[in-house]
DNA sequence: AATGAAAGTGTTTATCC
DNA sequence: GGATAAACACTTTCATT
């Protein structure tokens, strides 16, 4: 009976202790063995690998992926950057933002500004010549990030 | 000589081609097995190894983590926050967005403003509660996210 | 949905080049 | 800095519950 009435609930396969568990230590470590995680749930191994496999297709887990300080790859400035595009210039805006590699991320959103970039510099001097780019099509906006008081991460689990 | 001149340009493991197929290869899938990197550069495994140590230890490789869509987690809406601190408050509201767990990124910046922050969010009901944790000690802007033109995704490597 | 056992792989250390 | 070999550990499949 709990048992149905749980199941019902169950929307997704993380609405689970031991899921919840094993994203949080793969986010600490994805390359943490299926051994391990089967050590730390006090599971089986196949067991583990079988939890694994699904939270993959339900999306909980969407990839494994490495993380690293832009300092270390020689990008010791972030820029972000309001970007609004002069009429009939937005597509032409947005192609331009998704090819430059230094853009690391960009949001479409709403209100006034219609683009929200992340830009990774090696040095305050590639700043101008990377809004340059995008000068005559838009007007922009720019924030130098100070300090990250929170660094990327992801919220609450469902159900924890 | 050529070599010597090679190992003195040579600042980061990176600035080597093997290092950053390494990369680019776990960036893709961070749980690839050492056999399977050492088959796609044409190495053994031992020197694979010692190569990922190194880029470790240089932090080109920082962590090994999950991504996962927001949605999948039941985060379908992202909202970008623009918050200036009424004079007084600025730790205050900084301790608020480190404490909240829907702010999944929040960076200080130069400029009238000074935070920018990325809340995720289960509902557009979450939205003004979520706002009203601050709405007395800072000034906000908000914008919705409706489309990711560019994921989160790291630069160039230094060298390629 | 989980376990245990077994076969196939992968990892790691030591040694040598 | 890289290769090989051997000991050890992990992964994956299958039969069972």
């Amino acid at each position: 009976m709990a048992q149905a009435v749980r199941k019902i609930r169950n929307e997704t396969p993380a609405d689970d202790e031991v899921n919840r568990t094993l994203i949080a230590a793969l986010i600490k470590d994805a390359r943490l063995s299926v051994a391990d995680l089967a050590r730390s749930v006090d599971m089986s191994a196949p067991a583990v690998a079988d939890r694994l496999r699904k939270l993959e297709e339900a999306g909980l887990i969407g990839t494994y992926t490495i993380d690293a300080d832009l300092k270390a790859w020689g990008y010791p400035l972030i820029a972000i950057v309001r970007i609004k595009p002069l009429p009939g210039q937005l597509h032409m805006v947005e192609r331009i933002l998704v090819e430059t590699p230094e853009v690391i991320e960009c949001d479409k959103v709403t209100g006034d500004d219609c683009f929200i970039a992340r830009y990774a510099l090696r040095s305050i001097d590639e700043l101008d010549p990377m809004l340059d780019r995008i000068a005559q099509r838009a007007q922009t906006s720019t924030a130098i990030v100070k300090a990250s008081p929170v660094r990327r991460r992801m919220p609450s689990l469902p159900g924890a």
